[in-house]
RNA sequence: GGGCCCGUGGUGUAGCCUGGUUAACACGUCGGCCUGUCACGCCGAAGAUCGCGAGUUCGAAUCUCGUCGGGUCCGCCA
């Protein structure tokens, strides 16, 4: 290594130094007779200026070759800029007059401009990644997201927690994801899976005796992706023994609190609050809350109980609920094109619909005003009804109706741009989730997380009989209406293991099959154990302001599963598939 | 699996609804000129059978159908 200095170190202070550079050329200026180059490299830009008086001329000679993005290797020496300078770069006080320049590379021309502002289609960004990846802002995020690791590993050490890696090729087990599923040569027809995440691998750590753990850990899951999803990503695993979910919950405070210090430089106030997932259902029709604007969901029930209007009354007096949102002052421009557009989200959501009604000039008109016009002095009380307020509602069984106005409410926010700090980190802890849940087409119980949360103390006394009363202690932490950790409280006991895996159907032979080896561990003195993971890629997306995953991850995929910068997944050779005992079943369409 | 949006020189877009002669613009590229530029400037040039296939038509970037690729949302997924 020759070089002496980064070209985005250089400053004044370097005046009079004879310096070699290594770096890119971000692009050339020739002024007839006196050529100027930005040489670009992992720390910034500098000016190198390429002048007959100094050079010899075989160097001015070469300039002519020099294009963008060639790689070069410059000897020369700092200099002030004088009544030169250039306000707007970093290196802008100096610049580097050459000596001598030797090219290392050629390159052809890119695609695309190596520089920030770029108008380029993420496609082409992703098949030359590499080349995305040279522009300074991607450059930053991927240090940013080192950084992040980095003081994870920091934090966790100080907490004597120790790092531990778990397997990618493991043995396939239902946990709710699909698996990716890998090949065995050497036993043919058979196969391992990539972890959706280390959770089997970590709790036989608890029993190990580990009592701290923590991975940074990639996971994968062969589900869609989308602009918050990924088909592969990563988690900070973690898992500790002996402890109550209060104990989880703090420590990942105190990381939280760190993290955003050191990353953002931003305080952020612990401990955070906390709402059960029915009051966060209830409150904001999502257990992943929008938090940082209030139009929180209000419960009309016992006022439309025996009102005219029997959309209302019958899921009011039929053991469903009637809630509504209030927009406000936003009549005019809901537009009743808007409207059916809300209409269209609520339908997507599970309702059946989305009634509606506009407060002008002190009374409800337009929607459904004219069905409920006995209960308007009720409404304007209980929703506290200004001019210019818009009302939405939602009558259904209490999930659905909730979930179609949590999702049309999130829209609103969006669409009318509510959220007027948009530099606030609005942390929220969401507890006590339903364990199990009815498949709607089946009938049958699936667990809604998955089969390792422990029931809370209260309500496992419904297991057998009515599982849909459960609860788990069960936490996630949202961040800005974002799910960012998941963790629980787990099961230690085998017996109580086997009892929920049951509850959602498995009988004695399929548990012994998937899971045998887990409950064997359990019989050995398994300790109390609990855990969370929170995810790296959306912690850092969230941190950075983004709102695409693929920009804080260096070579993501695309919805696809694809990458389009190597062409993955591809075929392979008949020799490469007779080696693995597969055949290629083409499916007919 | 489904809905919506996108695909036009190297890049980003216009044109498409309402079919019609040389497909327009910006940036970039190439050549020439220029000794203080920094988004250098000036002069000139090249570069697209409009993702692919079929159909309708005298004629298709434009209309229709199919297909491929991308985005986004729902389903799915923690």
């Amino acid at each position: 290594m020759k070089r002496t200095h980064y070209c985005g170190e250089l400053t004044i202070k370097n005046k009079g130094e004879n310096v070699l550079l290594n770096g890119w050329v971000q692009r050339s200026r020739d002024l007839g007779n006196l050529y100027f180059i930005q040489l670009r490299d992992r720390e910034g830009i500098v000016q190198l200026v390429i002048d007959p008086e100094r050079c010899n001329e075989q160097t001015m000679q070469l300039f002519s070759d020099i294009k963008r993005e060639y790689v070069l290797e410059v000897k020369g020496e700092v200099v002030p800029r004088n009544e030169n300078i250039n306000p707007d770069m970093k290196t802008g006080e100096i610049e580097v007059l050459v000596d001598d320049i030797k090219i290392l590379n050629k390159a052809k021309l890119p695609p695309f401009h190596i520089e920030d502002n770029l108008n380029v289609s993420e496609n082409l960004r992703l098949k030359y990644r590499y080349l995305d990846l040279r522009r300074p802002f991607m450059n930053k995020i991927m240090r940013t997201r080192y950084k992040l690791i980095d003081t994870i590993r920091n934090f966790m050490r100080g907490k004597e927690f120790i790092e531990i890696e778990t397997p990618f090729l493991i043995k396939s087990t239902p946990e709710g994801a699909r698996d990716f599923v890998v090949p065995s040569r050497m036993h043919q027809g058979k196969f391992y899976a990539l972890p959706q995440s280390p959770q089997l691998f970590k709790q036989l750590l608890m029993v190990s005796g580990f009592d701290k753990y923590f991975q940074i850990a990639r996971c994968f899951r062969d589900e869609d992706a989308r602009a918050d999803r990924q088909t592969d990503f990563t988690q900070l695993d973690l898992e500790m023994s002996f402890v109550e979910q209060d104990d989880v919950l703090t420590l990942t405070e105190q990381l939280f609190k760190v993290l955003f210090k050191e990353m953002k430089g931003i305080d952020i106030k612990t401990p955070f609050d906390r709402l059960t997932y029915d009051q966060s259902m209830d409150m904001y029709g999502s257990d992943k809350p929008e938090r940082r604007y209030g139009m929180t969901l209000t419960d009309l029930t016992e006022i439309f109980k025996d009102c005219g209007f029997k959309v209302f009354s019958s899921a009011a007096s039929g053991g469903g609920v009637v809630r509504a949102i209030v927009l406000k002052g936003k009549a005019e421009e809901c537009t009743r094109k808007k409207i059916t557009e809300y209409e269209e989200i609520a339908k997507k959501n599970g309702a059946k619909g989305l009634a509606w009604l506009r407060f002008t000039e002190g009374e409800i008109n337009g929607g459904i005003a004219k069905f409920i016009k006995d209960k308007e002095d009720a409404l304007k009380e209980t929703l506290s009804l200004e001019d210019g307020d818009v009302v939405f509602f939602g009558a259904d069984e209490r999930e659905k109706a909730s979930n179609a106005l949590g999702a049309v409410r999130v829209h609103l926010i969006r669409e009318f741009e509510l959220i007027e700090d948009k530099d606030f980190f609005d942390m929220v802890w969401i507890t006590d989730y339903p364990l199990f849940e009815k498949d709607e087409e089946t009938g049958s119980y699936i667990a809604k997380h998955h089969l390792f949360s422990m029931p809370t103390s209260d309500t496992i006394q419904y297991l057998e009989k009515e599982p849909e009363k459960v609860y788990g202690i069960l936490y996630d932490l949202v961040i800005n209406g974002s799910e960012i950790a998941s963790g629980s409280i787990r099961v230690h006991n085998p017996e109580l293991q086997k009892k929920i895996m049951k509850t959602i159907g498995m009988d004695d032979e399929e548990i012994d099959q998937k899971f045998g080896f887990l409950l064997d561990a359990f019989e050995y003195g398994a300790p109390p154990h609990g855990g969370i993971a929170p995810g790296i890629d959306r912690l850092l997306m969230i941190m950075e302001g983004m709102d695409n995953l693929k920009d804080v991850i260096a070579f993501p995929k695309t919805n696809n599963q694809m990458c389009l910068l190597t062409g993955a997944p591809d075929e392979l050779s008949s020799e490469q598939l007779e080696e693995i005992g597969i055949d290629i079943v083409k499916s007919e369409k």
